[in-house]
DNA sequence: AATGAATGAGAGTTCATTCAT
DNA sequence: GATGAATGAACTCTCATTCAT
């Protein structure tokens, strides 16, 4: 009857239950996504009572979108991580792409879960592309203000530049064959190299192609 | 056809019952997602008895099926109908990002349920996508052969092209209002032209830039 | 709305459905028993229309009933047949017995409809074993008429007859792997002696036990 | 214990719920048969959720097997209770008759669902009357060794005084109309007197039978 | 804080029966 | 007379959630 949420554990055996469950969480909707995913299976995988959950979650949904928030904490955090070690426009998207494919060889279950997020929470799918295109965004237009970038539209690029991404990241990363510890190989260099060109010839200024080296 | 249980009726009443179910399921797919839509929904939708459904098909798995196989199918006809009437590889390409959005303005639920199949039916969204990108490797390999594109691989700049145009398609129909008839408006004028300028740009041969000020 | 029974073909064509559909009632029930049966792999193995068969039946419970009672006909009439050609009364006995396990073994059906029939139709069951046992009880006091059976009262004793034929009939027959035609094999000699050597003991009159050669 | 689902409750609350569940089966069974008892009617007339039932047992099969290994044992027991009270072969036989009868009169569920144990539960029909005939043909060599019982095949002696057993008890006890308790009555004693005799003279060494007179 | 037995709404599915053709 | 598409009540079974312990 209390209105408060449940989601603060107040000891420190407390915090520890609740951190279990997370990662409970994450392992089964990643192996059988939202719907298959049942509490008793998330609470046994974590190793406490099914009732237990309601101690620390209102819902099935609640503990999904903490999840959520979570893993696109990660990929941004990667993906800025990687960019920012680099200071050539070019080399920090270049960088920031193997870092999103990286992330999602290595993370399968974001895609997975992301997949599932518009019916079953509706906002954390917009949430989670949005977040990651305003990174997009801000990289461009520093790039614009730097002229390394040609006038244009910094949003519809990076939704366009989002797009390229998930795509090739699903083709060449989460459609092939998992190794046994369960991460997909990366990207290979060619089409990573070809994708990176293609990019590069949208978003160069007038007359400054790419040099011939790398425009095979 | 092949996918149709035994029992299904073969007259032509039983035809319009069948499309009736079909269309009932494309609207509570897209309106519910896969797993809040149930058989009885289906069949209220459809106005027939909830027994009926079984008649035509074997479960909700294969009608989910049967209908992402309808919508491709419809998709891609759209889209190389509508750019099989312009000789121009740029006016066809136009055209047929078009009719992408055109369709999805119209058809949401091709998007909703396609974001579900991943969990849902294995393999349908992999063909969904693998179709799509087909047609626009052949329509890539035709354009390089005349020229009017640069020489490149045609199958990493169709995902590239597949993504775009499916983030495009979700951030600027999807996600804006639907009208009273269930409609999306279509992409804004400016964001299609900058979209098809980053397109352009990636694909045009070298030297062959759009001039300056004609581009828009 | 009529109130008329809908058993009754008018045409010779009706006269022909019904017939083929009470054949296919019989070996679909046989097969599947009551429950596992329906409608339609009646009329399918009949070979015709579903609804057809709610022409000649009022329900699934009524051509279940039918059966029962035709079933029932023929046993005690495969009985009284083999009892009749002898004049002795144990020869008559034995005949009789012989005929139960002979239609058993022939005609599994029977066994398996009947045991259904208690909840399937209340008083089919009850009229079947009655009938039967009545033609032991008038066999049995024409015996003792004759003082070939000693002073008893001849119900419990047919009751006992016909629980003896059922059980063993059960053990020795159709406990027994059929052959590929659906028969089973008849009950081994030394079973049916020993039963008939049980039999004779429990009705022969006060010091007229059955000749040294019967009895072992 | 073997069969119980993996969900099993262990505590005391739960051995209570699943006695419950067992005897309300066992009553629903014996009024509708196995088709007609639904787990819905299990549950009420056990007073718990539906949802309940699936805690305990797997399925309405198991539930059914359960009941049946559970009621057979109990016969066995009341049967070889009774008559390992008394020492004398023929007052054993009787008591463990009039344990048999009784057993069918308040528990009329066992005769009931064991009739439709063929199609529902293959097996669970044979192992119950096999393990009483094993106990009738234990007793039969045991009076054969004193040289109370003559000498012939006790399996086949045994599986006709099964048969016996069976269709009196049927007749006399479960066809007779049940009081408001739902017990039916006993039989009546001149049809055990009659029944008993019968059974004697059958069993009984050659020149043994009970004196004229005496015999009742 | 933790438990797990209990719940009941709702899921997918079947099939005896009806009725327009 | 015959058909078979259509029906909807009833089935078995699941699972997010509650609550007494």
């Amino acid at each position: 009857m209390s209105t408060a949420p449940r989601t603060a554990p107040r000891t420190e055996r407390g915090t520890r239950t609740r951190a279990k469950l997370i990662a409970a969480a994450e392992q089964v909707f990643a192996t059988l996504g939202y719907h298959e995913a049942s509490i008793v299976k998330i609470t046994e995988a974590a190793g406490v009572g099914s009732g237990t959950f309601y101690l620390y979650f209102d819902s099935k949904q609640q503990i999904f979108d903490d999840l959520v928030e979570d893993l696109n904490r990660r990929v941004r955090n990667a993906m800025s991580t990687a960019a920012s070690q680099e200071t050539d426009r070019l080399a920090a998207e270049r960088a920031g792409f193997r870092a999103f494919f990286g992330f999602t060889a290595t993370h399968p279950a974001l895609y997975r879960i992301i997949r599932q997020a518009e019916f079953v929470s509706p906002g954390a799918l917009r949430l989670h592309y949005s977040r990651i295109v305003d990174g997009y965004i801000q990289g461009l237009q520093a790039s614009q203000a730097a002229g390394q970038v040609r006038d244009m539209d910094p949003e519809v690029a990076a939704w366009a530049l989002m797009g390229i991404g998930e795509l090739i990241g699903m083709r060449w990363v989460l459609w092939e064959q998992a190794g046994a510890d369960g991460t997909h190989p990366d990207v290979p260099e060619h089409v990573f190299e070809e994708m990176m060109d293609f990019i590069n010839r949208a978003l160069a200024p007038n007359g400054q192609l790419p040099a011939e080296g790398t425009q095979r």
